[in-house]
DNA sequence: CAAGAATTGTTCAGAAATTCACAATTAAGA
DNA sequence: TCTTAATTGTGAATTTCTGAACAATTCTTG
């Protein structure tokens, strides 16, 4: 399978969500422009981003949207990505509770707390258990990702745990570096950094 | 004043997030390859990085912490950037009750929804208004930025008022790309990609 | 004080990503 | 059918980013 760069990767996720909403708005074709327009990217950018798919799109009509979403769903999204979640406070309980995960094929299988009032419930179909829990849950159920929401003193020794069970991908919303060993993958989203990251860009444009 | 990449940039918050933790624990100085180490940077990007905003550290030492945040924050995030919520659900309640920001420099001065059971309450010492308040609100309150967590629905809608408001940075939690006028900043993220992002490169990689 | 060891700042080369530009292709219309 | 206009796919040019290397600098130790 070819090998694609990771930014292609995640511009190509854009792509599917645009392609989503063309579909539902009753799109048929779309353009390599249009899409570039929406997005704001540029069309060579599209198109030789897509070109790394196969070649799927028709000169003088563009793309069909239906067809080029499954070329790239086949390519990135094959199965739903079963995530465990750790910390169920602010964060991680807006994120059980959203309910537009599953149509993106994402899946949340489980989450885990050391606060006793939590350990037990189930949060919008997703139990709760304890920590200790963590090895017999990921053994009996399938699991992916683990996504970390917990107070960033706990960060370090819950990726361990996580990467101690097996599990070889997670996302850090803890604002601290968690290190790993190699062959596990750590996405780190700190909102801060975010919110700052586009100030600065206003600031230094 | 010296132009800095984007991609150093978010980098350097990165730093000043690091040498915030390394104070926290009483480092007082720390070489390129010790944050290069705990960042998952080579040291070469270190220094190639700070050399962008002056020579600050001492050959054979290293950087002074103090001084190497000192120096970055200057350049970065001089003021308290002001922030306003626009959908206090799920997500926006999260974002509001969390006290991290201020630590960072961010401060969110108002929010916004059209749900009436929730104007005119406060969470976490922030208000909540109603959509039409935003142009008296935005002229009354120092706000620099827009952050939309509300319904894809409504996020063009929202971001049109924002830009209508006057402010010209966006963070768009909703999965849909809005389009704004040249000289508007938007900053999508988007939680679906990202976990599958995470997943696309265990895979491709 | 001189030698030695460690670390910076910076140059340079190579890699990666983006943009350009255009031949090839297709549909539509005369 | 032939011409025209539009749009793809892609090699080449350009820009941006990264990594390697090393002279210059400064502490430390003898
Ligand atoms: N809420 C936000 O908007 C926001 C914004 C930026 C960053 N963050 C980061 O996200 C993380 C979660 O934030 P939050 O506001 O939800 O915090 P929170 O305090 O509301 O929730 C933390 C949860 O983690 C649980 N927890 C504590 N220690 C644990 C451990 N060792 N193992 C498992 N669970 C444990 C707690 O019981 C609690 O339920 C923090 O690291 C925070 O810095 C949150
Ligand atoms: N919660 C998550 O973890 C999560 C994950 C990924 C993406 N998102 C996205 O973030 C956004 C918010 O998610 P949520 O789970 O908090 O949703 P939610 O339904 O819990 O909250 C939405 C809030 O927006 C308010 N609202 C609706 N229309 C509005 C309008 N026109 N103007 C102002 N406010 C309005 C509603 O009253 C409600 O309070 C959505 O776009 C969602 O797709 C959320």
């Amino acid at each position: 399978m070819r090998k694609v760069s990771p930014k292609t990767l995640t511009r190509a996720l854009f792509y599917i969500r645009t392609l989503n909403r063309l579909l539902h708005l009753g799109g048929s074709v779309v353009s390599s422009k249009e899409l570039a327009d929406i997005m704001g990217f540029s069309d060579a950018q599209v198109r030789k981003d897509i070109s790394n798919f196969g070649k799927v799109g028709k000169p003088r009509i563009g793309y069909k949207v239906a067809e080029l979403k499954q070329v790239l769903e086949d390519f990135l999204v094959q199965d739903v990505v079963h995530a465990a979640l750790f910390g169920v406070g602010n964060l991680g309980s807006a994120i059980l509770r959203y309910s537009g995960f599953h149509q993106n094929k994402i899946k949340l299988v489980a989450a885990f707390d050391i606060d006793k009032n939590k350990i037990g419930k189930t949060i919008n179909g997703v139990p709760v258990y304890a920590m200790k829990d963590i090895r017999e849950i990921v053994r009996r159920t399938h699991v992916d990702i683990g996504i970390i929401a917990a107070p960033e003193e706990a960060s370090q020794d819950i990726a361990d745990l996580i990467v101690g069970s097996g599990l070889k991908g997670i996302v850090n919303f803890a604002p601290t570096s968690v290190s790993v060993p190699k062959g596990v993958f750590v996405k780190d989203i700190d909102l801060s950094i975010e919110f700052l990251s586009l100030f600065c860009d206003m600031q230094h444009s």
